[in-house]
DNA sequence: CGGTATTTTGGG
DNA sequence: CCAAAATACCGA
């Protein structure tokens, strides 16, 4: 079964794009046999010592001259082949190094220090020898499950052990590579040896001559051996050394037991209430049930509209999964990876669901991918980064509100978790369901085409209706006199809410008290010193701060600009619609939720556990309170401005719009309380506002592949972008006029079908970070002619002086 | 990336 | 003319 070939193709752990090919190295006589694809070993490189992957065995090296691989780093592939082949991919599509590609599948820190270890030097399935002693060969069984090693540092207290182990060949000293923080933490634990056949008989016949020893072994028996040898002897009123003499006299053994961090170990969750599913999702369930028993890879578009049940469909496709053997990958977009979401998978599924998320830390996420890769779980929930999840047997990869721009990587490798998940399942022949409210016009062109299968949820569960929704034209309330950032309509609404007892959301895409400070004697704004835009006034601190790069800065009493006094805040955000909110209903408890209140750990979920308490009678806040949250007490939502997505320089901008919209307006009406929702807008006629307040997602796509299709957008058309930045804005520019013009030259010379190059032009977010970004936008008919032109351009910063950077990015999911 | 070999540059 | 500085090249 094992391959036995003498060479590897590796891959170093080098970012530069001149070493971004496989490179062959002998493989040393103990581990042909042993050595697989996805291993991370530690090879001569030039001058240097650095880590590589094993992305292939090769019978024949490409050149004569080989060096030998020193040695393995873990005694495990960290990748397996089927991920080796993912990265392949990924390295092609998004046009990045291999290495970026398995940098982003491996767990974050892994690849930081050094740590000297044990490590097993036998095959793994070998048996322990007889001339072991008990607790020698409890610690060998450690080896073999902990694959790892164990670090030097866990090991006091066992050196006895560990040399009988050394002597015999079975383990020796290596090295792991593990930053200290990501490290598994052990924890030496005691318990009876297997030789004592009746230890009530034992401790009696201690408490004599040695009551101490008596005591610490009745404390050892009752609690089952899960103790330490000092905090047995702190339980017991003794010290170690009476642990010390019982393990002399061959009663207790000492092993090391990996302790797993689970953050969500101090939580419990109960089982849930059993959920008969509705004929909608029964019938959604039958069509997917077919899908994964029949494993072709197929991809599914799961459009429900908000609050139709999607997640217990989820639950179910899951258990079918499971039932068969197999496993399962959910992704959620990081906004919506909240405890209500986390607590339905920890009650469906108990201890065999793994969380990955980004608020763990570094050793958490270890210890998470791990219990991953060991097969102690089967279900993961993750943000994006857990499409890589070292599972085996893929069944079915679930991405939750698949439309969410927070799937697509922004740096390198620039992937889209969905583009990634749909090719993964196919290498497994396992399904992938995209759902949604509101798919992305991309997924729902391919459910048209065929390309996808497409299911519908269109009733609510309980048929409760969706919530009426009202369009307020502000134009016409500044007509009639209303300055308020409420509308008569919204103010009465918020008023009935109250008053009622009900709850509400206010939805306000823009965080902070006001959005800019203008002059009105010379009409200056505010601008960030580092950035080509206007600061933002916070009450809070008092300040006015850059969204972009964090600059802060106290807001001056007179104009920079021209000295007058007249300086004056314009806009709105959410921290002005809570203190507007505070003056016009005074008795109102009001929780606001933005970045600026959920920077502290564990803020978000206390600010939606007091909401859901009912707490508070209003929640206003940014687009995080837009998604997947399920209050039933909330009767009213409103949206205060629905123009500030609208407005934005970019083709998707209707898009998101109508999305924002109808996530957001299904937050109302979820329990027995009828919903309502109120839009406040400057563009009432635009179709993405109709269609919203229609509940007619089919309506807004028909209108938004139109607008896409005359315009040659995606999905007609295929979009790559060129960035350039520097702190030179004529070198930028410089450097994107050569870029552009190396396109056109390209699409002239290259019988393209038909290709579009736009610009250079400076990018609509034309300074950041004291950088002027200019880009070029590229339009053709087909991937891998993107992929061509994009092999073309060199994105190296020769220019070393002017430090001007280049990144591309194909299929870009957002144009500023 | 980090080294070494090769070419460019510019001061006297 | 020479040496420092910039650049090109290579890694199995």
């Amino acid at each position: 079964m094992s391959d036995l070939s003498q060479y590897a193709a590796v891959v170093v752990d080098v970012p530069s794009r001149s070493v971004n090919r496989p490179f062959d190295y002998e493989i040393p006589e103990d581990l042909v046999g042993v050595l697989t694809v996805g291993h991370r070993v530690y090879v001569p490189f030039g001058s240097r010592r650095v880590t590589g992957y094993v992305i292939r065995l090769v019978a024949e090296p490409q050149v004569s001259q080989t060096k030998q691989i020193l040695g393995l780093v873990d005694t495990e592939p960290l990748l397996s082949a089927q991920l080796v082949e993912l990265a392949n991919w990924m390295a092609q599509r998004y046009q990045c190094l291999l290495i970026e590609a398995i940098r982003a599948m491996v767990p974050a820190g892994i690849h930081i220090a050094a740590i000297r270890a044990l490590q097993l030097a036998v095959p793994s399935d070998e048996s322990p020898p007889p001339q072991l002693s008990e607790s020698a060969a409890e610690l060998f069984q450690c080896f073999r499950d902990n694959l790892e090693g164990v670090p030097a540092s866990e090991l006091g207290g066992l050196d006895g052990q560990v040399d009988e182990l050394l002597q015999l060949g079975l383990v020796r000293w290596g090295h792991i590579w593990l930053d200290p923080k990501v490290k598994p933490k052990f924890v030496n634990c005691c318990r009876l040896a297997k030789t004592v056949n009746d230890p009530a008989q034992l401790i009696e016949e201690l408490k004599t001559r040695a009551p101490k020893q008596a005591e610490v072994l009745r404390i050892l028996v009752d609690s089952g051996g899960t103790h330490s040898p000092a905090e047995l002897a702190r339980l017991a009123g003794t010290t170690s050394g009476t642990v010390t003499a019982l393990r002399n006299k061959g009663y207790v053994v000492v092993v090391p037991r990996e302790v797993t961090r689970d953050p969500y170990a101090h939580r419990n969750f109960s089982a849930p209430p059993a959920v008969i599913p509705n004929q909608w999702q029964k019938q959604a369930l039958r069509r997917l049930y077919d899908g994964i028993d029949e494993a072709n890879g197929q991809t599914f578009v799961l459009h429900g509209v908000t609050g139709s049940g999607k997640t217990e469909v989820y639950l179910r496709l899951i258990e079918r999964v499971l039932s068969q053997g197999k496993t399962a990958i959910t992704l959620v977009p990081e906004i919506a990876l909240t405890p209500q979401t986390v607590r339905r998978f920890k009650e469906r599924f108990g201890t065999d669901v793994a969380v990955l998320h980004s608020r763990l830390s570094l050793g958490e996420r270890y210890d998470e991918w791990r219990r991953i890769r060991n097969r102690a779980v089967r279900v993961v929930v993750g943000a994006r980064s857990a499409v890589f999840a070292p599972v085996e047997d893929l069944g079915v990869i679930i991405i939750d509100e698949e439309h969410e721009t927070s799937y697509k990587q922004e740096e390198s490798p620039k992937y889209h978790a969905r583009d990634v998940a749909i090719y993964r399942a196919s290498l497994a022949n396992a399904a992938v369901v995209l759902g949604s409210a509101t798919p992305s016009i991309e997924s729902y062109y391919r459910s048209e085409t065929g390309e996808y299968t497409r299911l519908e949820m269109s009733h609510r569960v309980d048929a409760r209706p969706l919530p009426p929704v009202e369009i307020v034209d502000m134009r016409e309330e500044m007509k009639q006199g209303n300055r308020s950032i409420f509308s008569q309509s919204l103010m009465s609404a918020l008023q009935d809410c109250l008053q009622q007892g009900h709850q509400g959301i206010l939805l306000l895409n823009r965080r902070g008290f006001s959005s800019f400070v203008l002059c009105r004697e010379c009409g200056a704004v505010l601008r960030c010193p580092n950035c080509r835009v206007s600061l933002t006034f916070h009450q809070m601190e008092d300040a006015v701060s850059c969204h972009y790069c964090g600059h802060q800065e106290r807001i001056p009493s007179l104009c920079p600009d021209c000295g007058s006094k007249y300086l004056r805040q314009f806009g709105a955000g959410t921290e002005r619609v809570t203190a507007e909110l505070a003056e016009v209903l005074p008795e109102a408890r009001v929780l606001r939720m933005d970045v600026d209140t959920t920077s502290t750990k564990g803020a978000h979920e206390r600010i939606l556990g007091q909401f859901e308490h009912r707490q508070a009678d209003f929640l206003v806040g940014t687009q995080m309170i837009a998604k997947g949250l399920d209050f039933p007490g909330v009767a009213l939502v409103g949206v205060v401005t629905a123009d500030t997505a609208l407005n934005l320089p970019d083709f998707r901008a209707g898009e998101r719009t109508f999305q924002l919209l109808t996530q957001v307006a299904g937050r109302a009406g979820r329990g027995s309380v009828p919903g309502r929702v109120i839009i406040q807008t400057y563009a009432p006629e635009h179709y993405s506002i109709v269609a919203a307040q229609n509940h007619d997602y089919h309506l807004f796509a028909r209108q938004e592949m139109e607008f896409r299709r005359q315009l040659w957008y995606p999905p007609y058309a295929q979009l790559g972008r060129i960035l350039v930045s520097g702190p030179e804005e004529k070198h930028a520019m410089g450097r994107a006029a050569a870029i552009a013009k190396q396109c056109q030259d390209w699409l002239a010379q290259t019988r393209v079908s038909s290709g579009e190059v736009v610009g250079p032009s400076p990018a609509p977010l034309s300074k950041l970070n004291n950088r002027y970004r200019w880009h070029v936008l590229v339009k053709l008919s087909s991937r891998s002619e993107m992929e061509a032109l994009f092999d073309t351009i060199d994105t190296g910063a020769y220019d070393k002086k002017e430090s001007i950077r280049v990144s591309m990015d194909i299929e870009p999911i957002s144009l500023l």
